[in-house]
DNA sequence: TCACCAAATGTAACCGCTTACTTTTTTATC
DNA sequence: GATAAAAAAGTAAGCGGTTACATTTGGTGA
C-alpha cells in the first residue's frame, strides 16, 4: 500500500551505474562524467529519490541536527531566540530539535540524557540553573565527545563553553540611573533567581547605580523573584505594603514586569502616576498599546543567530579551545517616561 | 582527545556476551538470563553507554522524531501549540524537530522537502495556505509513504488528513452577536487571509451574525487582512476614515488585534470609549494589564496535545483510513466589556 | 598502434544497531 | 542418565548510505 522510499541501489540500477557513482553525484564529492551524471539525475527524478539522512549520518557519523534547549517556549524572549537559531540553522542546512525544560532542573537532566541518544551535531542551551552540578557534568560530557555546546543568556560554572549574552549589568545600571536622576530615592528591584547570571548581573547593575548615587542599599527593597509572573506579583504586593514603599521599581525581566503590573492593578496603582516602573526586555504588546513603559531592550533574534554562528564555528575547527568565546551584545535603553517621577507623588 | 561514544560491540566485549544479548537487554525485547543482564548493565554503566538512536532508526526504519511546521514561532498561539506538542511528544519518547515557514509558501515547500530527507515518524503542520497545490502534493506524498500528517488550525483541500481545529465560526458568531446585542449597527471585521479555513470560518461567523440580526453586509466593512499586524493596522485606519466608520470591529486573530490597537492609538481612539473591539485569541499581556478586551478564546496547548495524540494513533494502526478524523475544540467567549456600546457615542 | 596516466567507475568494508535464524545451554521428564 | 523441549545466547545479514581502494576507460604522445 504505502510505497517505500527508493534507495540508492534502485537509483543505481535504474541509471545503470554503481551506487558509488550515485553517491558521488548526490554529494558532488568527486568528478563524474556528464553522461553518468545525467543518467543518475534522470533516475533520481523518475523515482523521486531523496537520500536518507539517517543513513548518511550513521555512515559519516555526522548529524545534521542541532539541539536547542529552552526553559520556556512561551516567553517571547526565548521564542525570538528560537527564531534566530532556526533561521541561522536553516542557512547552514541544519535542522533544529527542540527541547523544553519548563524551568525545571529535573526535566533538564532528562532532556539532556535523551539528547545523548540522538547524536546531535551541537547544542544550544539556556540552562535552568547555573549551579546544577549534574547539568554541568552532562554538558561537559557533550563537549568531551566532540559535541559543542553554546550557552545563551545564562551561564554555568565553567568558562570553557562558548556563550552569547547581553550586557545586562550595563543596561540595568543605566536604567536605574535614569530613575535616580528623575529624583527617585526609594528604588526597589524584583530580581531574577540569583543563581543565574542574568539575575545576578541585573542586580549588580542596580546596586552599582545606587552606590554611584550614594544611596544605601536597603535589603527590603531587594526582592528575589524567579523570572515568573506569580512570584513577582507577590513580591511587588509586599513591596508596596512596606511602611516606606518604594517610589520606583526595576523589574528584572518581561515575566516579572507582568507580575509587577498585575500587582499594581490589584492595588489600583497606575504606572507613571502613582509609581515608576522600569522593565527588562521590551514587551511588544505594551508597545502596541502605547503603554509608556521604559525598558532595557536587547536583540534576542540576533542572540539566537550568534549562538548558531558560534556553534557552526565549532564544527569547523578540529580540537576545542581551553576557554570559550563570549559574545556580549549591547542592550538598549528605551525611555518611554515610566522612569520619571510619578505625577501624584 | 575527544573520547568516542562506546558502541554495542564494546559493551558486548566488556560484558563477555554477544551484541545480540546487549541489544536484547537494552530493548527488553527477548528474555535474557539474570546473569547476563547484570553483566550487560554493569558494562553499560562502566562505559557510560547510550545507544545510538540514528543506528537504531536506520536498522528498524522507525524514526523517533516528529516534525512540526509552524508559520510563526513568535505568535503565542503557535508557541502554545508547540508547547502542547512537545509535552505530549515527550511523554511518548519522541523528539520534536521544529520548522518555521514564516507564513511563506516558498519556505514551506523548501521545509517540506528537507523534511523528506529526515525520515520523520510523522508530521504536524499548520500550512501557510489551504490551496497551495504543491504543499498538498508533498503532504500527500508523506502519507503515501506511511508518514502520517496532522493538520492544526488550518486545513488543506483534502479530507483525507487528520486535523484538529477550533470551532471558529461558532465563536465569532457569538462574539459578533454580543456586539450587535449591545446595540451596534455598524460592525466591521478585519479578516484573516480568506484562503485559509480560520480566515474563512471567522468571516462566516461574522456574516451569519449580521444576517441573523437582519443587518445587511457592507463590503467596505469587510477588510481582508493577513493575520499580520501591519496590514491590520492599515485596514483599521482605512475603516476609521470611512464616511460612515464602524462603531465596532471584530479582529480575526491576536496579531490583527495588535494592528487594530495600533491604529486606534494613532487615531487617538480608546477602546470602550470611542470604539468597540472584539478579538480572536486571548492576549496574556492585555489580561495582565487589565485591558478590558473581549475575546474569543481557545486552548492552543490542548490543540497541540490533541494533534500529537492523533499522530500517535496513526503510528499504531497499520493502514490509513480514507477519511481523516477531525477534532473540533470549542471556543470560549470571554466578555470583558469591550463589546459594549462605547461611552462617547 | 601501443604504452602511460589521469579520469571515471566499481567493489566492498564499514557506520551501530536489530532480528531472523542457528546453535548451545538449561530444565524437565521418564 | 538419556532425551525432548524450552530458554538463552550467538551468528550474520541487513538498514541506506560513504569512501578507501581497485579496476576500467579514454585520451595523449611517440
Amino acid at each position: 500500500m504505502s510505497k517505500q522510499e527508493a534507495n540508492i541501489y534502485e537509483i543505481a540500477k535504474e541509471a545503470g551505474v554503481s551506487i558509488a557513482t550515485v553517491s558521488r553525484v548526490m554529494n558532488r564529492s568527486a568528478s563524474v562524467s556528464e553522461k553518468s551524471t545525467k543518467k543518475v539525475m534522470d533516475a533520481v527524478r523518475k523515482l523521486n529519490y531523496v537520500p536518507n539522512s539517517t543513513a548518511r549520518s550513521l555512515s559519516t557519523s555526522l548529524s545534521r541536527s542541532i539541539g536547542i534547549v529552552v526553559p520556556d517556549i512561551n516567553n517571547p524572549f526565548f521564542s525570538k531566540i528560537l527564531q534566530g537559531v532556526t533561521a541561522a540553522a536553516d542557512e547552514q542546512g541544519l535542522q533544529v530539535v527542540l527541547y523544553s525544560t519548563d524551568e525545571d532542573t529535573e526535566r533538564e537532566l532528562k532532556v539532556l540524557h535523551t539528547m545523548r541518544e540522538h547524536r546531535l551535531r551541537g547544542i544550544i542551551i539556556t540552562p535552568v540553573s547555573e549551579h546544577c552540578k549534574e547539568t554541568l557534568d552532562l554538558l561537559q560530557d557533550f563537549e568531551l565527545r566532540g559535541i559543542p555546546v553554546v550557552l545563551v543568556d545564562r551561564e554555568v560554572d565553567d568558562p570553557h563553553f562558548d556563550r552569547v549574552v547581553a550586557q545586562d549589568e550595563d543596561g540595568v545600571y543605566q536604567a536605574v540611573c535614569s530613575m535616580l536622576q528623575a529624583g527617585h530615592k526609594r528604588v526597589a528591584i524584583v530580581t531574577g533567581p540569583l543563581h543565574s547570571r542574568p539575575g545576578k548581573e541585573r542586580l549588580r547593575g542596580y546596586e552599582r547605580a545606587l552606590e554611584d548615587f550614594g544611596i544605601p542599599l536597603r535589603q527590603e527593597y531587594i526582592r528575589q523573584g524567579d523570572f515568573r509572573m506569580e512570584r513577582a506579583c507577590e513580591e511587588t504586593l509586599e513591596l508596596c505594603s512596606l511602611e516606606e514603599p518604594p517610589t520606583a521599581i526595576f523589574s528584572s525581566n518581561n515575566m516579572t514586569t507582568y507580575g509587577c503590573l498585575k500587582a499594581f492593578l490589584e492595588l489600583g496603582l497606575t504606572v507613571g502616576r502613582d509609581i515608576s516602573l522600569f522593565g527588562f526586555d521590551d514587551i511588544d504588546a505594551l508597545k502596541w498599546l502605547n503603554y509608556k513603559l521604559s525598558v532595557v531592550s536587547r536583540d534576542a533574534y540576533e542572540m539566537g543567530r550568534r549562538a548558531m554562528g558560534l556553534l557552526a564555528d565549532c564544527f569547523d575547527r578540529e580540537g576545542f579551545s581551553e576557554v570559550g568565546r563570549r559574545e556580549s551584545l549591547p542592550t538598549e535603553l528605551i525611555l518611554r517616561g515610566s522612569e520619571q517621577w510619578p505625577e501624584s507623588l
